[in-house]
DNA sequence: ATGCCTGTCTGGGACAGA
């Protein structure tokens, strides 16, 4: 069972990238971010004749999430984080696959900091801890995917040079320590588990030349429940479909349980 | 301190992303 994440930054224009990947990388869930589209616009038809079941929540412009599954039909669970029913971003998807639960996440960025959009992104982690602790309660095997917008760490597993983004919403120490304390819950970050000390990036900026560079952030997160992370067999990142033609500024991230 | 690059909503330039 192979299930990944990949922020793909519309899937209007990115609908044929996303489909060569679907079919090279054969993922059986796939959590998107980003999908910058209206719920009419979601290509459903595209989705569902690569063989993929999908369920999404869309919004004007910006943000936007769904869960792709192969072969089947997700059952959705939430449509939104809970915690501020004046939170208006889609930015939480969950659904029930084949016995597990899958949670699509795209955490808000937070630039600039300080201000309302750094406050902003600090609420909705406590929300996310929130709400990660009960479905830990829940026992169901769980999977909180997405892109998470922290940079965990300074180490080389995680940025290629901390030094142009020191002021940067996401190596900020609040949100740093909110996602060590959502780990400590119990999850297992499984990227970094299978890849320790490596750099397993999923982030490069278009900008000043930091893909030819390989100057990325790891940012997309991969986190298992105990029940499921005992079943961890491989993580990785396509970080080659981040250099093809017309790529999203995100490359897929995946793991594999038994 | 700002722009760099890209997508969206628009139909030219602003906003958001990270």
């Amino acid at each position: 069972m192979k299930i990944a994440t990949f922020n793909i930054n519309g899937i209007r224009s990115r609908l044929p990238r996303l489909l060569e990947w679907l079919a090279e990388s054969q993922p059986d869930i796939v959590c998107l971010q980003e999908l910058k589209a209206l719920d009419e616009s979601f290509p459903e038809g595209a989705i569902r004749d690569a063989g993929y079941g999908p369920v999404w929540q869309g919004q004007k412009a910006w943000n936007g999430v769904a869960i792709l599954a192969r072969g089947t039909d997700p059952i959705v669970s939430r449509r939104a984080l809970p915690g501020d029913d004046a939170d208006s971003h889609s930015r939480y998807i969950e659904a029930a696959v084949d016995g597990r639960l899958v949670a699509c996440l795209y955490a808000p960025n937070g630039n600039p900091q300080p201000g309302p959009k750094f406050d902003y992104k600090n609420a909705w982690m406590e929300r996310l801890i929130a709400h990660a602790q009960a479905l830990l309660d829940s026992k169901t095997p769980v999977i909180l995917a997405g892109d998470y917008n922290v940079v965990p760490t300074d180490g080389i597993e995680d940025i290629y040079d901390p030094k142009s983004w020191k002021k940067d919403a996401l190596l900020q120490p609040a949100p740093r320590e909110a996602y060590a304390r959502l780990l400590k819950q119990g999850w297992t970050d499984s990227i970094h588990e299978k890849h320790p000390g490596k750099p397993v990036y999923t982030f490069w900026d278009y900008m000043r030349n930091r893909w030819p560079r390989d100057a990325g952030l790891r940012i997309d997160h991969l986190l298992l429940s105990p029940s499921l992370a005992k079943d961890l067999v491989d993580a990785g990142v396509d970080k080659d479909v981040r250099g093809r033609e017309g790529a999203s500024d995100h490359a897929p991230a995946w793991v594999v349980v038994k």
